[in-house]
DNA sequence: CAGGATTCTTGTCAATGACAAGATTTGGCT
DNA sequence: AGCCAAATCTTGTCATTGACAAGAATCCTG
């Protein structure tokens, strides 16, 4: 065994991804992760000055994979109401499959230095819904109004939907119909 | 100092919120809030299980005070947008003041048997939404369609900009302008 | 006014995050 | 090649915490 890991750091990321779906992120534990990795208990700390620090790097990573998600699932020229439901389905998938992620992203207990990073993963994803909005308005499929204030509120609207159907708080309605009815809803409200 | 404290429950419970506030759910330490109620360090497990139970027992009151001030809020009668437009109010006003309440109770670590006693105080939230859909659709001012459905995406619309705006998320943009955005474009999107 | 239930106390345990100091390895610099 | 500083990892330690056990003080019901 070599004394030195190699890619702890790698590692230690990909070990507490897993253990955020299964423990959840209070639950995971430095010490645990370290003895999964066989490293001992004190390795972590020269990757991670914290488990904040970790768990940080954790919902960057989150930003940016989401931001790709929806980057690639998009379909820029097609109409305003397609983008806007392949949009909504891949946000709503991501928060579904990845609820714990999702919420350590959008938490508030992150460290001061570390928002700064956050803050920029997370600008990626409005610039694709200013986007959308701007185009939207230019074919004229979408009313006028500062196309950030809109993007953002949709979005917004979005989210909600998203985070209550990833922790299964929506009544018992069907994700597919919850969906649409957003997709519908959120359409007409931005309607020219 | 009497042996018998009193009512520790309810010093525990109050005790515990305002914790809420300054080191979060997670910070918050059963030792802690014994020694700050000069108590023993294992009296508190007398009125709660556990750590979780107590954090179950605030959501479940936070539940009940959001109802409540929806409720009061509320003005039966009076014409839809003016009813959307005050509830929207009080929702997001609600999640600004009490963040770290809110997500506890949308939190999704809850002890199993109290996830059925958070499920009703939740369920009184959405009937008011339902009241309010249908008598906006009795009225002519609602579109047609299930009128739970349509409230339980409205209302996950509304908590999406509450929750980011209680974070500080809404890249910017001033509370009152979201509000009202949201507020426009929830209309518009239920307009008949 | 007795006896059981409630409330609270002290004592203890394992787990954890964080820190300190030292060992091993790596890589750049001469 | 060779050396030294930096990076990486280790063992050791500490205070804090949640949870549990067993016993003391108090309350209350019959």
């Amino acid at each position: 065994m070599a004394y030195h890991h190699g890619n702890l750091r790698d590692d230690l990321l990909a070990a507490a991804e897993t253990a955020l779906g299964t423990v959840g992120a209070d639950g995971i534990s430095l010490r645990s992760l370290a003895r999964d990795l066989g490293v001992s208990h004190a390795a972590p700390a020269h990757h991670f000055r914290d488990k904040q620090a970790l768990l940080d790097a954790l919902a960057v990573e989150g930003f940016t994979r989401l931001a790709d998600r929806v980057e690639s699932g998009d379909t820029p020229g097609r109409p305003f109401r397609e983008r806007l439901d392949a949009m909504t389905r891949t946000y709503v998938g991501f928060a579904v499959d990845h609820e714990p992620l999702l919420a350590l992203m959008l938490g508030t207990k992150h460290h001061p230095d570390a928002t700064e990073e956050l803050g920029a993963a997370a600008a990626r994803g409005t610039l694709v819904a200013v986007d959308l909005i701007a185009a939207g308005q230019r074919a004229g499929e979408v009313r006028e109004g500062d196309p950030y204030t809109l993007a953002i509120v949709a979005a917004a609207q979005v989210h909600g939907v998203a985070t209550l159907a990833a922790r299964g708080l929506l009544g018992g309605l069907p994700l597919d119909v919850a969906i649409s009815t957003t997709v519908d809803l959120v359409f007409r409200g931005l309607s020219a």
